[in-house]
DNA sequence: CCAAAAGTGTTGCCCTTACACCCATGT
DNA sequence: ACATGGGTGTAAGGGCAACACTTTTGG
């Protein structure tokens, strides 16, 4: 095999993952292409570096944050994931930010496939500013009901990292990776809601929530809204 | 890159469950070294295959059957995932078996790591005798708790494939694909003892498994001891 | 008739859900 | 005072676990 600085072959794309204004939003970028074509951050890997640690320093471009909740949640590794047109953008993509991959073609410059690892992050929304990186035109955060045209199997990546953060967000009590420090449980709620897409009675949510014991009571939050106001909570310092 | 018949630093190995005798098995081939070490069967992917169906290839040459439940449950992709003593007997094995693909190497002759797509997959115990290939000495069944020295992060591998087979089986309900076409309620309460290593009172399990209505009743099972005869039971079709 | 194991029935507990009510806050 | 939304309390229902009991089988 040719020495390559990267694992030839082999990619991973993240699913970040932001909430805000109740809604569940994700980072795109859009590519510097006649067509308005949008990307997973991703990229490839380097031959002495773990995955893990390829996924974050993916995350860390984008994000310029560390220390974020990261999981794998499948390969992504069909024949035909790339189309043949999104094939031709990739290249000329892959050539300019990867000079050491060589197009994924054979002798036949028939194109390769490319398997791709799946992660998904939870981002602190307001502490993120999505950074654009070489041959994106832009980055940002994008809701994920409102999604643009994605190149490759990047739809499915993002439905299947969806489906995965439903199935562990309660069940690993994920959600203050996705609040700012403290936070209310109505915002908890409304989290819960938007992630699942339906109504949490307001009552037994937050029985629900502070039977776990895991969060701990600071002061209340006056917004100047003519209600009563809510107390914010923060995750208990685990000791 | 130089074009191979197969995706070059990229495989994938399987953990193919069975039960028997109140025991969690799987099939491990032993590798024809000089040292005793097994690895569970894997292996190359070819470029214009699918991975599942490359999944699905291995499990035919080991098993002989087909149409079998698979599920991916990870990649491995440690850098540190290959010794440098496995290293020094996955090169030999590679060289033969596969002599499209380079040794993992690079120019100055430093190994280079393969990631690892891992699949488990469910069988019928009694419907499959493990088949050994070109370079295994012998391949058969190993009880899950009685492993032996496994080459690479095989072991690891195992481990989390049982965690994920834990998640999902009663989840999923995927219990009849670990059991022949007609089993006792019984034989499903061992299996899930076996499972999950843990008891489940009889009773109460019969009542759960049953109120599922995913079972239907067939004729006694007259064993010849001398107790009452257990129904036998198949999954319904599902119409 | 007896021992062994299969299968059924009943009860109590816990967790979730639904509904009712009280409390703080700004107008 | 009152409208608004936060927060608490209570009762009903479903699911699961523990226990007691009946049934079938071969000796």
């Amino acid at each position: 095999m040719k020495s390559t600085k990267h694992i030839a072959q082999l990619t991973l794309d993240c699913v970040i993952f932001g909430f805000h204004d109740k809604k569940l939003k994700l980072i795109l970028s859009k590519l510097k292409l006649e067509k308005d074509i949008f990307a997973l951050p991703g990229g490839f890997i380097l031959q002495e570096e773990d995955i893990e640690d390829a996924a974050k320093r993916v995350l860390y471009e984008r994000t310029g944050i560390q220390d974020v909740y990261l999981e794998e949640f499948g390969t992504f590794g069909r024949t035909n994931r790339i189309s043949d047109e999104d094939f031709l953008l990739f290249s000329s993509i892959a050539r300019d930010l990867y000079p050491d991959v060589e197009p994924p073609v054979n002798e036949n410059n028939q194109k390769m496939r490319i398997v791709s690892i799946g992660y998904y992050a939870l981002v602190d929304f307001e502490k993120v500013i999505p950074q654009k990186i070489d041959l994106d035109e832009s980055c940002d955060w994008y809701d994920i009901k409102e999604l643009p045209n994605m190149i490759f199997d990047h739809q499915e990546m993002v439905a299947k990292g969806l489906e995965v953060l439903q199935e562990r967000l309660d069940k690993k009590l994920l959600f203050n990776n996705l609040l700012p420090e403290t936070f209310t449980l109505k915002d908890v709620q409304e989290l819960y809601e938007t992630v699942y897409d339906k109504p949490f009675p307001a009552n037994n949510f937050q029985k629900k929530i502070l039977d776990l014991n895991v969060l701990e009571r600071l002061d209340k939050k006056y917004t100047g809204a003519k209600s009563k106001a809510p107390y914010l909570y923060r995750l208990k310092s685990k000791s």
